[in-house]
DNA sequence: TCACCATCTGAAAGCACTTCCTGAAACGGC
DNA sequence: GCCGTTTCAGGAAGTGCTTTCAGATGGTGA
């Protein structure tokens, strides 16, 4: 059994009431000795408070669920880490439901996280950025963070793949590059849009012609990677580089390249997109760009403790710019271009911090 | 503002005493009319009972707190996955902490779950299969589940590695192969002493001799694959198979068997272990030992919840074996030896099913 | 008719906290 | 010396639920 504050108040001689302050910083005054009695003796009997009835009086428990849709995405990992390292910076804690893309989990996990008094919620990598009426219902805030999409919902952190893209290109274009071809996702996908764009973008700010027959839209698959770069290969004069949507692709390409006798980079250059770890042992490494998982963790997480603490709305989606991680798929010699194009974002004001609890905490 | 019990009597004019036990199934007996007439407005009003409150009185929230040490691991979402199906089915609910290897965190999170009232925990890829002195003193049942570990504590799930390493060397053997060398991870890994166990297993077996030039130790790193296959590619006598003890290497020891002007499988056969995604999509494609991490994870939860609801103890691990995966690297025909090695694997007695609320949920 | 039981219902305590309210003591200004 | 104010402490209510206990009702056997 647990210490309970109850028991701590018997130990020291003090009410609960006494107790519950001291521990809490309270605003009510506490006779400076005794707060430090009680806190020594707190710690010294391991006390710890509950939750559940902390949270049953206060409908707050100093936690933020995280409902994320695919665990399994090699760039949850790294986003959850960006949350937790805020959180714990505040004081604040994180629990993880995992939904696998289920949206009956989903609305279950809604009402579990309410039902159990968090404070709000987190949707990571999610594929809908509805509002959420029984969240709106209990009063909780919560905010999305996509890697995947370029959503316009009020209070959520996007990845910007336009620069990214962007980056890739411009990157090809200063090694040289003028016929630059062009592997996209699904034409459905937000990612495939804006990355698209950002193609367009460099093209146009260099002054180099956008040639339809350099785009093929693969499925994000090594296949359609393999035979969108087979198209490119047949043409008269056929690009001296290719951009793939994802790293995935971009592989394929790579073995087009290569079962047609030719080489990666010296005859025709590749960069990827996502930096998924294969990148860095393929043969050649790729070169690709890597969306700031860390980075939209951490602003996600500010975003909620801003809404929380201060009341702080943000209308627009906050866009955070990855980087390119330069290898061997695109023939820079490796440093040539300095790899830190990569811009950071903050959101405006620091949330207060609200140290709450500072018992030294002993098994 | 959510829906309380004491709306739901007021609205159905019953008192909240009557309500809850319509709504829990107690055993105590309620008349039917009136458990209907209950059930039915519980469900109009969306009632959702309030697990705060629940857990104060009870100690008890019908969920299970997942302690995930690495949630980037590849096989952790799987994992979960098996997890979070059985207890579903189960009614029970799962909440995940990640806690990044970190001991203070793991700390946080035991004590974070257990103010929560959580009934149970599962530590998932756990480094450590320790006795938990808060879990034990809250009375709260734990259990454990590796992959990389075949550790010897009580109410834990394990992967069978010798078994894995078994069927990959025993498939190479079946393919003709008598000098198959072994590229192991390093020696002080549980994983790979017992991988190597089974490699030792088969060649006694089918009374092949022991050479120990033919094993090396990696890092589990690409690199040190690679090296390993160098020094066995200049034997005057070299091996015609390769076993490495995950596809990292396994993929190394390829690259340099192709840099040698040798061709994968028809020179040198590979067989690597984990199954990782790009087992699937390198050149040639790997054959691989898939570790049975769902279904680890399905006993897992089966385990906890037998704990929980029968007090149900299992002294020695429950070893779960994976099944091989038979793509290009290892030669063989697709098909022609049954891939079916995988043994399904049950703990004793299903725990009771406690169904607990039959209320239709609406938002 | 009464005792008894089975069947059902409601009041109330209690789970571990926070916080409002009341009040005691101390203290300074007049 | 008195009053108002500040500083501190404790009592008690209330959070939503479960469960014990007591009680009401109706039916049955003697």
């Amino acid at each position: 059994m647990p210490v309970t504050l109850h028991e701590l108040a018997k130990a020291t001689g003090c009410s609960v009431s006494t107790v519950s302050r001291a521990l809490n910083n309270s605003e009510h005054p506490v006779n400076e000795a005794t707060r430090e009695r009680i806190l020594a003796m707190a710690s010294q009997m391991g006390y710890r408070p509950n939750m559940t009835a902390r949270g049953l009086k206060m409908d707050r428990t100093f936690t933020i669920g995280l409902i994320v849709y695919n665990i399994a995405s090699p760039f949850t990992p790294v986003l959850i880490r960006g949350i937790q390292e805020y959180l714990k910076q505040h004081d604040y804690f994180s629990t993880i439901i995992s939904t696998d893309f289920d949206p009956d989990l989903e609305s279950e996990a809604v009402h579990q996280l309410i039902s159990r008094s968090i404070d709000g919620v987190i949707f990571v990598e999610s594929w809908r950025d509805e509002s959420n009426k029984p969240l709106d219902l209990a009063n909780k805030p919560y905010v999305f963070v996509y890697r995947l999409f370029n959503g316009s919902y009020a209070n959520s952190v996007v990845v910007d793949d336009r620069h990214g893209a962007r980056l890739a290109i411009e990157h090809l274009v200063k090694l040289g590059h003028r016929r630059i071809a062009y592997i996209n996702g699904p034409h459905e996908w937000d990612a495939s849009k804006e990355r698209l764009a950002g193609y367009q973008d460099v093209l146009t700010q260099y002054g180099i012609p956008y040639v339809t027959g350099l785009v093929e839209e693969g499925t994000w698959e090594v296949q359609s990677g393999y035979s969108a770069a087979k198209k490119f290969l047949v043409f008269p004069e056929p690009p001296t580089a290719i951009f793939a949507a994802n790293d995935f692709m971009a592989l394929g390409a790579i073995y087009a390249i290569q079962d047609a006798g030719l080489n990666v980079p010296k005859d025709i250059a590749v960069v990827g997109y996502d930096d998924r770890d294969f990148a860095s042992f393929s043969k050649p490494t790729i070169t690709t760009v890597c969306p700031p998982s860390f980075e939209m963790g951490q602003l996600a997480a500010q975003l909620i403790l801003n809404r929380l603490e201060n009341q702080i709305e943000i209308k627009d989606p906050i866009r955070v710019q990855g980087k390119l991680i330069i290898r061997e798929s695109c023939g820079a010699e490796q440093g040539q271009i300095p790899p830190e194009h990569y811009v950071s974002h903050t959101i405006p004001p620091e949330p207060l911090i609200r140290k709450w609890r500072g018992i030294n905490i002993k098994e």
